[in-house]
RNA sequence: GUGGUUUUAGCUCAGUCGGUUAGAGCGCCUGAUUGUGGUUCAGGAGGUCGUGGGUUCGAGCCCCAUAUUCCACCCCA
């Protein structure tokens, strides 16, 4: 056999047992509060038809779907003539029929439909899998990576979306983030701009120059602008609702007297409106600092049509933690009309990376194996083995060190592991039944019988 | 998809102008110490220099291709 090198897929990752300690503590906090709201944990496969998830993401994202070959001999249904050709786009619906999921979200609206018979409406349900994407990787961005959503399909109350902003709120602040801000925009307003410019079908374009203002400037985004089929005229109209300064609530105020006469962006700024008013009754009637409009929050899959999020923080740089917004019509698609959905995801990954960079894990979150047992012989570990038992029973985490090795050496396999108790079972200690129970920590040690070392380790 | 960058011991990295046997720190193994770790001391093992070609008397170093890492763009979590 070859000796092959082993190595990675470029952009995905190995977890080591300490990383997956932290990522649980992610994942379990983000569910803990998902379940507070009242939803429910579904999966779904991995591989869904390669027809579910094509035209749901735009172009791009279609280009960046992980295709699954085929079984057998997948060449046999292409026709030689398309073989000849060797154009890919041709041949790829022969030969692939299935994908790795994409996201969450759309699997989820496959799910709903099929399963629309046993579902009690409003249904809302939470989901934390991996989903994979063939980008090039980069900070914060990997080819698989975990989502970690929640959506609610099936009720149109703007509640759910104050709801999301609180489920934003209460799960980065349980897991230490300090500063970070939800972005709302509403898809209607941006519409509304569009409308008033009298550029409709450029909103696409439109969004995507602007949302770059942080990054291009507004220079930048003129440029783009202008490339994009926009006119000196249409800037000038855009340029003031770009630079939109003050509160939210002042932006707001500004925003209708530019939209009123466009009555979707009129309803969008009402929405706004209405969320940000449920979010401060949630929040005892408080308007949340952190949360704030930003109307060049532009969010790229082609589904949402009311509000949208996005979460930022601002002690690291890296890009979105977390987003998400309304979708009227997405199980539409799927032949299930008038359903509307609102959800929101948190990116584990990058926040595992945020977490990492502002050291916000607990330490207790290395917890592992209480109390080691040494082994010197024979004789010894069959009279460790009913310790063994009685320890892991008392719900002690216990293990008996394998082979009868040199002191020195289990000792140090305790101290690498970080077990903060061992216990030495020599002639000694099984003639008199008091064995000895050492500390790590401080390196002290005393003789006790085995109850009396199970209810000590109990407490401590 | 576009542009740049990285790759040398288990890990982090040096390696001069192309020239003999490729180095360091950490880690690992053994011993000092046959029942006492995290400290110390002594010794030891470990490399197809990412891979495949090429130039050269001679390549870790130069050229080409390819993979990979990281970064930016596009897009996105």
């Amino acid at each position: 056999m070859s000796n092959i090198k082993p190595s990675l897929v470029k952009g995905t990752r190995d977890f080591s047992p300490l990383e997956m300690v932290r990522r649980n503590y992610i994942f379990d906090t983000i569910k803990t509060v998902f379940r507070k709201y009242g939803y429910a944990e579904i999966q779904t496969p991995s591989m869904e038809n390669l027809a579910t998830l094509t035209g749901k993401y735009g172009d791009e994202g279609d280009k960046l779907i992980f295709k699954i070959l085929n079984s057998g001999d997948y060449l046999s249904k292409v026709g030689p003539q398309l073989l000849a050709e060797a154009r890919s786009s041709e041949i790829l619906p022969a030969i692939s029929e299935k994908a790795l999921r994409y996201d969450l979200t759309v699997p989820f609206a496959r799910y709903v439909v099929m399963h629309q018979n046993e579902i009690s409406f409003p249904f809302k349900r939470f989901q934390v899998q991996p989903v994979w994407r063939a980008d090039r990787p980069q900070k914060g961005r990997y080819r698989e990576f975990y989502q970690c959503d929640a959506d609610v399909v099936g009720s149109d109350t703007l509640l759910n979306e104050a709801e999301f902003v609180g489920i934003y709120q209460e799960a980065l602040t349980n897991l230490g983030l300090k500063d970070f801000t939800i972005k709302i925009n509403n898809r209607k307003i941006l519409s509304g701009i569009a409308e008033i410019i009298g550029k409709s079908e450029l909103i696409v374009d439109m969004t995507v120059a602007i949302d770059k203002l942080d990054k291009i400037g507004l220079d930048g985004v003129i440029g783009e602008l202008l490339e994009r089929g926009f006119t000196d005229a249409d800037i000038d109209i855009l340029k003031p609702v770009i630079l939109l300064k003050g509160t939210t609530l002042e932006k707001l105020e500004s925003l209708k007297q530019i939209l009123k006469t466009s009555e979707t962006g009129l309803r969008g700024i009402a929405e706004v409106e209405k969320v940000l008013e449920y979010v401060a009754a949630l929040n005892g009637g408080r308007q949340a600092g952190n949360t704030e409009l930003d109307i060049t929050l532009a969010r790229g899959l082609n589904y949402y049509t009311g509000c949208i999020f996005e979460v930022k923080t601002n002690e690291v740089a890296m890009g979105s933690i977390g987003g998400g917004g309304r979708y009227d019509d997405l199980t539409g698609m799927f032949g299930l009309k008038g359903l509307s959905g609102v959800g929101i995801s948190f990116g584990a990954d990058r926040i595992y990376d945020v977490l990492l960079e502002l050291d916000l894990f607990p330490a207790s979150s290395a917890v592992g194996t209480k109390v080691l047992i040494s082994n010197f012989d024979e004789k010894a570990e069959q009279y460790a083995l009913p310790l063994l038992s009685g320890l892991r029973d008392g719900g002690i985490a216990a293990e008996l060190y394998p082979v009868a090795a040199k002191l020195k050496k289990q000792l140090g396999y305790a101290d690498d592991k970080r077990i903060p108790y061992v216990i030495l079972i020599g002639s000694d200690e099984m003639e008199s039944g008091k064995l000895t129970l050492k500390n790590m920590q401080d390196g002290g040690q005393e003789r006790l019988s085995a109850a009396e070392i199970i209810s000590k380790l109990k407490i401590s």
